[in-house]
DNA sequence: CGGATCGAC
DNA sequence: CTATGTCGATCCG
């Protein structure tokens, strides 16, 4: 096999820094020859279907025969039943037969049957396109799909070590300390509708998480169902982010129960190893909480994260940082199990559950290996992105920067009701679900612009309807004022659950931080600041970390380079707050240029565009000097600074629009100044988004020199693909990095 | 922008 | 009898 190379590979072994001969023919095995680059225009199937969030056309599908609903059951409601920790070796058999006589005929299962098929129409139809793909010399692609997998080989990072930790059946391990009674026997938690999660000995009867009680009582008849105790999990998820705080300041939640944690700098002052460093944090949380956690360490979240569930419950993972471990060690890994966070900059970008999963076996994926060597399918079959994320996770490539304080953009209560509600109690609902939003607001201090109103009927159809409102609202009364618009043009239908939400949010208080004080380090305070979603079943759920923005004062644009020592003993980015003890200056300042292009290019994932069309040499790097890292040390860019000047405004604006809000009873002069002020952070609003757009100067439309095909809004992985073909030579943009 | 879908906890 | 709540992300028209 590695014979019969072609000229592309060879390029990429010269080129690759990671240059392993063992891993390459592992990597390349699939390649055989290329020859003809044939012209392969019209009849290829036009790619861009995508991995996930079709929206396409479901019109009432001639239902299949139903081709069995028991496979239904199997795939929908028993996936999991496998998959999760602790499920091995149960008879999954008996378990599917059960849940399918509980479910079928139910208007449940009929909504899930009709998902199925949608999910099916949709599977035919990239098979369609894959056999088409199939007759055609796919290899005509390999030097840009390798190209672009040596992009990211280049991104790899194998030079810190993180940990990622779960703690064990959480809801239910905390229900089980605190009733000692309970231990050894199957125990859930939740009701008798919904379960939150199910201890391990419960898991050997196929109960788990997100399965109704009444389902799990016909799993495991003695089960017993605790009822949800939030603010419980809250206090235990407190004190083991104290423990977390001790090993990185700054590390990385999740959710309640989990969190990554970068070790890199800890190790260098211990001269313990990773594993005990991390058997050591998991010892702690067993001291101080009483409860297991398991833990995964590899060189990136990725790998961290696929760690801690191999040795779940109270078990660790170890993943030498080193390349043939890595690709050895995704190599048969199912693809089922590639987890979210791959990137630093998004909190949760695409992952693989149950339908993709699907729709890459329909392919014969089954292995993150099966990725590797179908990828140039993958390419002509999927969208970019998700072409970069199969790509990414089959290489075992992640992200290795724990990210930064995501901030929330979205606030929202929705309720199923005990029963159906008559179109004529809609509003009486609305009414109540607003009061709740409008608490949740509060707590939050923000308000919205786009108001969105789910409904879901009793069989279960589910949609949504939204409105972009010209103010930023929060009140319970003006919520309810817009949503019942919204509610009362919907067809009068009974409903089992309505909800609203609030996205395009906005701090309500424009308070001027001294921008002085947080600039010293609180040490040891492990400040971290990250929003976490909970979720629960009680009523009261919501927990939440209060985010005080530290608004950016415009005082230091300018930083200066000195010679800079590669380590910093104390770092906190004055954006994010960040803190960094003994850290690598280049590391640092990677983090500046995250922190920064993430909230001056919110939706750009695609650093070649910038890079592209910045050729300004000072855009893209943001220097410190150690002089100034007590203080701020952002040199940035001027459109970032535009940008902030710009927001800071439209702020100050919107006080003005709060207060009005709030004295609703003069109507008229309330009107009036609002509209003012609409059009000024209207027109503010668009500035800084033609600023963006100057910023990334994406490419609209782009006509081939050669045959003068037109694209719309091509990518430069697209424009390379058709160069690719067009042209007999190829032709590669390259982009500077 | 609005709407559907996927995925996670 | 009876199938959660909350959030982020992507994609398409
Ligand atoms: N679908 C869900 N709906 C509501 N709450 C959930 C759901 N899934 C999980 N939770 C809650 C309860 C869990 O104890 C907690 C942590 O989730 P998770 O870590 O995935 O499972 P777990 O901690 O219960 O078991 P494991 O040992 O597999 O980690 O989040
Ligand atoms: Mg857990
Ligand atoms: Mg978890
Ligand atoms: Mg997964």
């Amino acid at each position: 096999m590695t014979e019969t190379r072609f000229q592309e590979i060879d390029i990429f072994e010269v080129e690759c820094e990671y240059a392993n001969e063992a891993a390459y023919a592992y990597l390349f095995n699939s390649l055989h020859e290329i020859e003809e680059m044939e012209e392969l225009q019209s009849p290829i199937p036009q790619t861009d279907n995508s991995n996930i969030g079709t929206s396409s056309s479901k019109t009432g599908i001639a239902e299949q025969p139903s081709e069995d609903a028991h496979e239904l059951v199997r795939r929908r409601m028993g996936d999991l039943a496998c998959n999760k920790a602790g499920m091995q070796g149960l008879d999954t058999e008996k378990i599917n037969r059960i849940i399918y006589e509980a479910t079928k005929g139910t208007p449940f299962f009929e909504n899930e049957a009709r998902k199925d098929t949608a999910v099916s129409v949709r599977i035919e139809k990239l098979k369609e396109r894959y056999e088409t793909l199939k007759k055609r010399d796919i290899f005509t692609f390999a030097f840009t799909v390798d190209k672009i997998i040596q992009k990211y080989e280049r991104e790899r990072d194998l030079s810190r070590t993180i940990v990622h930790i779960d703690m064990d059946a959480f809801y239910a391990s905390v229900e089980e300390r605190d009733y000692p009674h309970l231990k050894n026997v199957p125990i859930a938690v939740g009701d008798n509708m919904m379960l939150s999660t199910s201890s391990y000995e419960a898991r050997k009867y196929g109960v788990r998480s997100a399965m109704p009680g009444f389902i799990a009582m016909k799993l495991c008849p003695q089960l017993v169902i605790i009822p949800c105790h939030f603010d419980k999990y809250t206090a235990v998820s407190n004190k083991i982010r104290e423990i977390f705080a001790r090993y990185d300041p700054n590390f990385s939640p999740v959710s309640l129960d989990e969190a990554y944690l970068d070790i890199t700098n800890y190790l260098q002052i211990t001269n313990k190893s990773p594993e005990e460093i991390s058997q050591q944090i998991r010892n702690e949380i067993f001291e101080e909480t009483k409860l297991t956690a398991s833990a995964g360490i590899g060189a990136n979240m990725l790998l961290a994260k696929i760690g801690s569930n191999i040795n779940k419950p109270n078990g660790q993972h170890f993943l030498q940082k080193n390349y043939e471990c890595i690709m050895e060690f995704m190599r048969n890994l199912p693809i089922r199990k590639v987890p979210a966070r791959l990137s630093a900059e998004k909190s949760n970008p695409a992952s693989i559950g149950k339908v993709t999963e699907r729709i890459l076996g329909a392919l014969d994926i089954k292995t993150c290996a099966d990725i590797i060597d179908k990828r140039l399918y993958l390419y002509r079959l999927f969208s970019e992105h998700s072409f970069n994320f199969f790509m990414r996770a089959a290489l075992g490539i992640g992200s290795s920067i724990t990210p930064i304080e995501i901030e929330r953009k979205s606030v929202g209560v929705s309720r199923t009701f005990s029963s159906p509600i008559r179109p004529k109690d809609r509003l009486s609902k609305l009414r109540q679900l607003c009061e709740l939003l409008a608490t949740e607001l509060d707590k939050e201090n923000v308000s919205g612009k786009t108001l969105s109103v789910v409904f879901k009927e009793v069989s279960f159809r589910t949609f949504t309807r939204a409105r972009t409102i010209n103010k930023y609202i929060h009140s319970a009364d003006n919520l309810f004022h817009y949503s019942r618009q919204i509610v009362e043009a919907e067809m009068p239908t009974d409903l089992r659950l309505m909800g609203i939400r609030l996205t395009k949010l906005r701090p309500r208080d424009t308070e001027i931080k001294s921008g002085v004080k947080r600039y010293f380090p609180v040490i040891g305070s492990g400040s971290c600041k990250k929003i976490c979603s909970g979720s629960s079943n009680g009523k009261k759920s919501v927990e939440s970390v209060k985010t005080s923005k530290p608004t950016t004062s415009a005082t230091n644009s300018r930083s200066k380079w000195h010679e800079v020592p590669a380590i910093a003993q104390f770092f906190k980015c004055p954006r994010c707050e960040r803190q960094y003890i003994n850290e690598k200056i280049a590391h640092i300042n990677e983090h500046l240029d995250q922190c920064m292009i993430n909230n001056a290019h919110p939706n750009d994932n695609s650093n070649e565009l910038i890079m592209k069309t910045n050729s300004d040499p000072t855009i893209g790097g943001s220097g410190i000097t150690l002089d100034t890292l007590e203080n701020v040390a952002c040199g940035r860019t001027n459109e970032v600074i535009c940008h902030q000047d710009s927001r800071t405004l439209i702020e100050i604006l919107d006080e003005k629009d709060q207060q009005q809000h709030d004295g609703e009873t003069v109507e008229l002069l309330s009107t009036n100044v609002a509209l003012k002020n609409v059009k000024k952070t209207r027109s503010l609003e668009n500035s800084s988004d033609t600023e963006n757009i100057l910023n990334v100067q994406q490419i609209i439309t782009w006509e081939c020199p050669k045959c003068q095909k037109n694209f719309n809004r091509p990518t430069l992985m697209r424009i390379n693909t058709h160069l690719d073909v067009c042209l007999r030579k190829k032709v590669t943009l390259r982009s500077r990095r």
